[in-house]
DNA sequence: ACCGCCTATGTTTACGTAAACATCGTTGTG
DNA sequence: CACAACGATGTTTACGTAAACATAGGCGGT
């Protein structure tokens, strides 16, 4: 900058003001002092700026996994709205989904250039109440259940799941059965009462929950444990690689999709459309999530007030060829 | 600084080097400062920190998607890697994979706090000379060809290739057909150029190549198209998800796999396993590309040199269901 | 006992920037 | 014509830290 001010003729401030944009310099000063900072290459150094400003105009993003989908789709959100707004992103990965791994990172975070953060974590553990975020810094939370004490954004899981089984019991299914994902999941619990309550509402008996872990190999394991079951006519998976497992499953054990079980999935992955048969799901906005995100983080940095609550991203109903009325009997 | 300096009565110098862990602090001073400090809960300032030494201690990757799972990984990878060397991760997106953009994103990296870079580009962007990298920050890119210029870690593509094509060859089929990814995708070229020599070694014909933008459906369409060519026994498909959907077009217009159709796919996503049938495949370590992107990284940042060249990552066979011997005529 | 060296700690300064304050010239007005 | 007001620019200072240099005790050797 000095350099830039000397070869330029004027004092730094005056560099300074330019490199702002800031009004009160004369256009034939500007111009003189633009020639200048491009001539010697000139870039403001942020480490400095930021220690005037107090701010790294950047956000934190904690996250245990971008091994599936949905996390990948919801940081590659988060990082377009941040970018579009200015700010940087910088990445936080939690190795382990433990306890002590989690308030390390939380640690970690103060003394990190980091205005906001999002939390990103398909489990619990952040409800647990000897897991606090540190003060201070505005946060986000994607897909948990703190939503009484941070700001939280989600996919609306209920509604999806209700949609699934309602869609369904529309073709005609006496009920519906269920493959949920890790009881840790959030996410999961979530879609898994919404199938409960759905049923119920509509006087269906509730069959015994599958469990899975969100892979497509415990899909196929959970389809193998359906194989057992004559009476299954409709599934709902809690997700879609799980969904392709289990339809896997029932070829193999000869039962047809759709023609005698239905199956409906959940995320509306880019594959999802090429599984044989192509599958109906829910499909969900990790996008929408993670703009969302920056928009609730950045209304804090820059209006102060934090509110806890949660907001919702509607799911929608995609149907493809894996559902159909039941079989006669 | 000062505040923990004035309480444990001890000058700001010695604060910092307690807070640095530097030598030459009697311990009865220092359990003095570190009581101070856990009191007042200080947190050395990273702007200032990064102001002094010229260095934030963090690595800045720039990528066009998320949206693809290799990409994903290496993503996840680098940052288990510079978290684990104690650099953090400064994402910075490319909106469009165009010219003006990536020159956008790289003049943005002067500015911006960062000491190295690496560059995730699965298309020739890189390779024309007008994009060039600013100079300065120590540059390693994935997945190019400009290993001429800059540091490159990529998957050994031509060894995958080879390894799938030779394994199809050493079932007894006649020769191997190939659904390559986008002409823009270096590593579809690679892998292209893999299938045709190894033939060409083999003294194998070698039909038309057809084209897939890497997504199911695109295999989904090739699988169409093969189902035309009567002679066709195997298939070595340039990624995963391409080898699904053609699978099921190959389903759809009867022909079993693997008992008339041998597939191999290349990737090894972690539903590859569960697809049907379960595809055998090339694996790529997504997770040591990253690794090693880091480690040259910080290689460069910490020793000065930087030296271009190639590093290669091996890729492996893994076996499954979806190839077998060629149907006997 | 004295000198010098080493160790523990304190003082000064610089990193690059921008806010706050100071200065200078110009213009408009009574 | 003098003076106020304002606009353009320069000067000072502070942000929090750590390197470089300075100082002051203590210890061993002669």
């Amino acid at each position: 900058m000095a350099d830039v001010a000397k070869l330029a003729g004027v004092s730094s401030q005056t560099v300074s003001r330019v490199s702002n944009g800031h009004p009160g310099v004369i256009p034939a000063t500007r111009e003189v002092v633009q020639a200048a900072m491009r001539e010697l290459g000139y870039r403001p150094n942020s480490a400095a700026r930021a220690l005037k400003w107090g701010s790294f105009r950047t956000i934190g993003v904690i996250l245990f996994s971008l091994a599936n989908v949905g996390n990948s789709k919801t940081l590659e959100g988060i990082a377009a709205e941040a970018t579009a707004r200015g700010y940087g992103i910088t990445l936080i990965p939690v190795a382990m989904p433990t306890e002590a791994a989690v308030i390390g990172a939380f640690g970690r975070l103060e003394e990190l250039a980091v205005d906001a953060v999002i939390v990103i974590m398909e489990i619990h553990l952040l409800d647990a109440a000897t897991v606090g975020l540190p003060p201070g810094a505005p946060v986000v939370v994607v897909d948990s259940n703190a939503g009484d004490r941070y700001p939280v954004v989600d996919t609306d899981q209920s509604t999806g799941g209700r949609l699934a089984v309602e869609h369904l019991l529309s073709l005609g299914h006496e009920t519906v059965w269920h493959v949920a994902g890790p009881e840790e999941s959030f996410a999961s619990e979530r879609r898994l009462a919404a199938w409960r309550e759905t049923l119920a509402a509509a006087g269906k008996d509730v069959p015994r929950v599958l469990r899975g872990d969100w892979s497509a190999e415990s899909g196929y394991a959970a389809g193998q444990q359906l194989l057992a079951e004559e009476s299954v006519t409709a599934v709902f998976v809690a997700n879609d690689q799980m969904a392709l497992g289990l339809m896997n499953a029932l070829h193999e054990g000869g039962r047809r999709v759709p023609e005698d079980v239905s199956v409906v999935g959940f995320d509306d992955l880019p594959d999802s459309a090429a599984y044989l048969p192509p599958l109906t799901t829910i499909h969900q906005d990790f996008a929408e999530v993670g703009r969302l995100c920056v928009d609730g983080a950045l209304d804090q940095v820059e209006n102060g007030a934090s509110q806890p609550g949660v907001t919702l991203v509607p799911t929608r109903l995609v149907v493809r060829k894996s559902t159909a009325a039941p079989p006669k009997r």
